[in-house]
Formats: structure tokens, C-alpha cells, sequence
DNA sequence: AATATATATGTACTTGAAGGATATATGTCA
DNA sequence: TGACATATATCCTTCAAGTACATATATATT
């Protein structure tokens, strides 16, 4: 029975709370598509799709863009002329288009997932609900 | 410009190909509350919320179960009567309830949030092909 | 009686993205 | 001059997902 809390009462079921979810890196490629530039404003920027809130962790946007340079979705050059430090530029490939219209469709398709789930649950839930009503028959006004 | 191909090749933006988004969690509350009993049932019972694809790793599903009767979201109890090895038995939890509830919360807004980043793409999308259009107009039937 | 197979549960190890802390540099303004 | 905003970058830790493996029992097959 010793109903271990795991160390530190972590409770892995919080939804939301956990990892994952936040789709920064289509929030990045939509928000380059869109026109926005460098880094610092990305971290702004893509707050508005909703999935990260507020200020996005400056070391995630770096690290991700990084990985979208290496591997083709992006490209990037050093803007100098602007008053203040340098910011690095980024624009979409046609691989960084290509790769978020997979993202599109996937997250089109996990849309119409939840939204089952959520029907599924609904049902479930007005049929116990009615169940519950032969059961108990309704108190007040028995006659019209 | 040394394009390194982070070993092994890894393409850290595959949608969906990588981590998370499998909602393993709520879907076992889910077909909890639709009355399944056990986890062997529920390996095969949770494929049809379409989070995950055919059977469910059997590891995952009973380190689920184990957390959320680590947590109070569930109750077991060995049932040995039945032909076959015994099966442990889970039921719902009111606080199993009450998170279900939650995660149904979470899941409708995480759909919106879904549908209103693909509207966002699309409007972007249309935008970009009109002016297009007024660059280079058409070609064919100039006249009516 | 031995063996294979389906049922059923469980533990242990690995990995990789998220998250956060920290470092660096530059220009502005008081 | 020294605090602050801008701007980029690296490093380290955490922890759930994923996977592989281990165990046990009942039934069917030969």
C-alpha cells in the first residue's frame, strides 16, 4: 500500500504542464513565412500562435533555428548596418516551405483527433447522464 | 558552411515523428470511463483515439497505469477468478474524473490554437499567391 | 508429458527535446 | 560610468517517451 510519492510529488498527468506540445518549431517557419527576421524578434513573435506563452525562452529559439540552418529549412546572414549588436537574418528554404506544409497537414490531422476524442468523451458522458435519469426520476414538476 | 549532419542523421523536425503528442494519458482515462478494466485491454482499446498506431507499447501502458494510481487518478485490485493469468483490474478515481475533465479542457483549446496557426498559414498563403497574381496576370482568355 | 502460444503484467535502460542558467557583446541614455 | 535594452549563443540538467527485456499463468497442440 506505500503509496510512493515520487520524489519531489511530481504528478505526471498535469495536461499541459509537462513537455512537449508547443510547436515552436513550426511557430518558427510560420513566422519566417510570414516575413519576420532574426532571433530576438522571433522570441516575440511567435507568442501570438498561442502555443508558448509570453516571452519564448531565448535559449530554445537559438538552439532550434540552429538546427533548422543545419539541416536546410532556413538560411542566414549577419546584418551589420542597423544601429545596435548584429542580428543574424533568416529566411525560409523551399525545404523550410516544404516542411511546414507536412507541418500543416499534421497538425490539421491531430486537430481532427482531439476534436473525436472530445465527441467520444461527450458520448460517453450523455449516456451516463441518461442513464442516471431512469434511475432517478425527476424530482420536481412530476405533472405538466 | 560545414552543413554538419548531426550524427546520425537525425532530423529534429519531422512532424510528429518525434516525441509526445500521443496523449497515452488520457486516452487510458478515457476508455476507463467508456468501462474497460485491465491493461491488456486497454493496449488494444486505446488505439481507436487515434493517438496511437495499432497496439500500444504494453511498457508504456502499465508504467501509465502505475503512475496514476501512484497519483490517486485510478484504483486496482487483482482479479484471479477468471480463466488466464490474473488480470489487475483499474477503475476511476473521482480525481481521475476531475483530470479527464481537464484534459478535455486542454485538448478543445489545443485544438483551437491548432485551426487558428492553420488559418494564420492559409490567409498567408492566399496573400502571397494575389500578389503573385498582380505580378504576373494571366495568360490564358484575357478577353471574356 | 513436453512444448508452444496467447494472455497478462512488470522492470530496466537509453535517448533527446525541453527548460533554464549563464556568458558575451554592442549601443543608448541618464 | 554604469545601468539597461538589444541580440546571440552555449552549456547543463531533467524527465517522460520509447524500447527491450523479464516474468508468470493458462490453454492448445503434438
Amino acid at each position: 500500500m506505500s503509496r510512493k510519492t515520487t520524489k519531489s510529488g511530481k504528478r505526471t498527468f498535469q495536461p499541459g504542464s509537462k513537455k512537449a506540445e508547443r510547436y515552436i518549431q513550426p511557430s518558427i517557419l510560420l513566422a519566417l513565412k510570414e516575413g519576420s527576421t532574426y532571433g530576438y524578434e522571433l522570441i516575440q513573435e511567435i507568442s501570438k500562435f498561442g502555443f508558448v506563452e509570453g516571452q519564448a525562452p531565448p535559449g530554445m529559439i537559438y538552439r532550434h533555428l540552429r538546427d533548422l540552418e543545419e539541416n536546410g529549412l532556413v538560411v542566414s546572414e549577419w546584418e551589420t548596418q542597423d544601429s545596435g549588436p548584429a542580428k543574424r537574418n533568416y529566411n525560409l528554404t523551399d525545404e523550410g516551405q516544404e516542411v511546414l506544409l507536412f507541418w500543416i497537414d499534421y497538425m490539421q490531422n491531430q486537430a481532427e483527433k482531439l476534436l473525436g476524442f472530445i465527441e467520444i468523451y461527450q458520448r460517453i458522458k450523455t449516456e451516463a447522464d441518461l442513464k442516471r435519469q431512469t434511475r432517478e426520476p425527476v424530482k420536481n414538476s412530476p405533472l405538466k
